[in-house]
DNA sequence: TACGTTTTTGGGAACGTTTGCACACTTTTT
DNA sequence: AAAAAGTGTGCAAACGTTCCCAAAAACGTA
């Protein structure tokens, strides 16, 4: 801000002390008097003093402050991680910079950059849809910048990583909707380049496996933008139809809602004879018609976990070199039979 | 970040100048010739020279960021404004600080406090549905602070304001209500010291007033937390049953969706037999069962215009005295009949 | 009294920029 | 030919901190 506000200089003067003085007195430093830290810290309580942490960043070479990327906050799993991200950032005393991907690499990657310029601390970061190329994330790190992943990880890159029992997650809402009688469950889902796609894949199939019913390939379908362009997500239900599927186990949060909307654009006469199963953090899932059985994650939680681990590597005295993946299990909400 | 960037000292150093040359030439400045500029450049290119943003705001006593205030990210509106000012924003050379004051006015003050300690250059805010002092918002404006408020803004305080047209989004959706044979209109609606509260009341009074319907205090009732406690919400709607209403209006993005998975969970016999009309940017609206009228706001656009007007005053040579109050229209979007 | 110790304070450089001013060198004007 | 004007560059201070190092004050001890 342009305003003038007091300084350690303006402190120093008025009580005629040194800014050493008055900068150790602040910050409660040992080698300074009882007497002169409380006359200190009256008068900046007097003169309300904020220490400036632009200046305190420059000094210090750290800003205090982390970076996160998601790639949408209209997203409810994504808000929630935030939150649960913020609820510890401000216990420990660190601000957030929250910027958006929309599922484009190009896009991500200029947040970082911009993020890691402004001497963000350490980064939390979902990768988006498109993201295939981590060099710039990799440079970032090797040259110190402390990063953990969450939710939408990378294989190769050795430092923490925070995510949801995908294949636990994905294993249960199949195994729901097989056993409410489904027989042939298509599999709508993101980028193949994801790691939460390959996972849930997974569980999808382990599930078919239990009950020996065959895994037939053309039932899967990809999104490469993750659902951001409806147009995919209608042709995905268009290829999807003719093969008379009973039930949909939907991978992700923004393509169980925007699946669930194609089917009732388009084939509006289907769309409460199909059992859907998704993954989705939506909060209004009740209000939802037709209904659905939803996995949810512990976004809040994830949240906080991945933010503990950052704020430990940034802590850190010497170079982390031990590195978790945590897992946290997700919560099978099963449908509630509508009440016409 | 504590790892090591090339400065504009290592420039100077590496070819030979100094270290005004190197900063004049990098922001292209008439003194340089052009032979020195294109060696600067050219060498800072090499080694992939990024100004420090930091020490920047520092001598420039400015941080281009912006602050910005909402009650929640996890709101679409919100979300949709926000993605409406990263536009202007990024376009125009500023970064962007989000803070969420969960409609309480305690983290409300300590963020724009947060955000004002931290440089930021203006701030864009929606007041929480507690605030009523604005006296912390009014000294740092009178200190230099720009601040453009939207969506809830402030009735005394002089400076930019955006808002949408909710007298007449109120007076579209109630009588969208009436023209479809409901005459017992309930009003649900935020706590009664925010603006939006009261502009949207009066459409849905004047509506009524049209159609010669009475209006009867008892069939409007305040959500004083404006419905982020579900409990407040149950006891509204069980106020407001008793009435028989056969139809609600409601203010508000969370209060409509909150009031209608109450009615469910409540209510569920009567949550179909009643029409409802609310204000909401959910882009799940389609899904909604019982559905409902729903009244969009331009987020995207409020975002837009109040950046661009927050800018403006930013980069005021002088300061600014004449302000504007800029409404925008509403979007009525009616209700489909539901296909069971 | 003089000397070491310990405690408390101050001076000043540094972080990476921007910018007013002065300087040197060219070119133009008279 | 000298003076004036224009062009390109560098010096050094400043932004508000933190922190190394030295200096001063206070206290013991011989």
């Amino acid at each position: 801000m342009r305003f003038e506000t007091s300084t350690i200089k303006d402190i120093a003067k008025a009580l005629g002390l040194s800014t050493s003085t008055v900068s150790r007195a602040l910050r409660d430093r040992y080698e300074i008097s009882e007497e002169t830290k409380k006359l200190v810290l009256a008068y900046a309580g007097k003169v309300n003093y904020r220490a400036n942490p632009i200046a305190r960043s420059l000094k210090e070479r750290r800003s205090y402050s982390i970076g996160i990327i998601v790639s949408e906050i209209a997203n409810n799993f994504f808000s929630q991680v935030i939150n649960g991200i913020e609820s510890i950032a401000y216990a420990k005393d660190y601000h957030v910079i929250i910027s958006q991907s929309h599922e484009s690499f190009a896009q991500e990657k200029l947040n970082v950059e911009h993020l890691a310029s402004r001497s963000i601390d350490g980064l939390l970061i979902a990768l988006s849809s498109e993201t295939q190329d981590l060099h710039y994330l990799r440079d970032l790190y090797s040259k110190g910048l402390p990063i953990v992943f969450f939710d939408r990880v990378p294989q190769d890159f050795e430092t923490h990583k925070v995510i949801a029992n995908n294949f636990k997650g994905a294993f249960d809402a199949t195994e729901h909707l097989i056993l409410s009688g489904k027989r042939t469950i298509a599999h709508l889902t993101n980028s193949e380049n994801l790691s939460i796609t390959r996972e849930r894949l997974k569980g999808y199939q382990a599930a078919l496996n239990k009950y020996h019913i065959g895994f037939n390939p053309d039932l899967v379908k990809y999104c490469q933008h993750g659902g951001m362009h409806s147009e995919e997500l209608e042709q995905a239900v268009k290829e999807l139809l003719p093969l008379k599927p009973d039930g949909i186990f939907i991978s992700s949060d923004r393509l169980t809602t925007g699946c669930i909307m194609a089917l009732k654009k388009t084939n509006p006469e289907v769309a409460n004879t199909i059992a859907i199963a998704g993954f989705t953090n939506s909060n209004l899932v009740e209000l939802f018609s037709p209904s659905l059985t939803s996995v949810k994650q512990p976004a809040f939680e994830m949240g906080q976990v991945a933010t503990e681990l950052l704020i430990s590597m940034i802590e850190a005295k010497r170079p982390v070199t031990e590195f978790e993946t945590k897992i946290l299990d997700t919560e099978l909400v099963k449908m509630i039979k509508p009440k016409l």
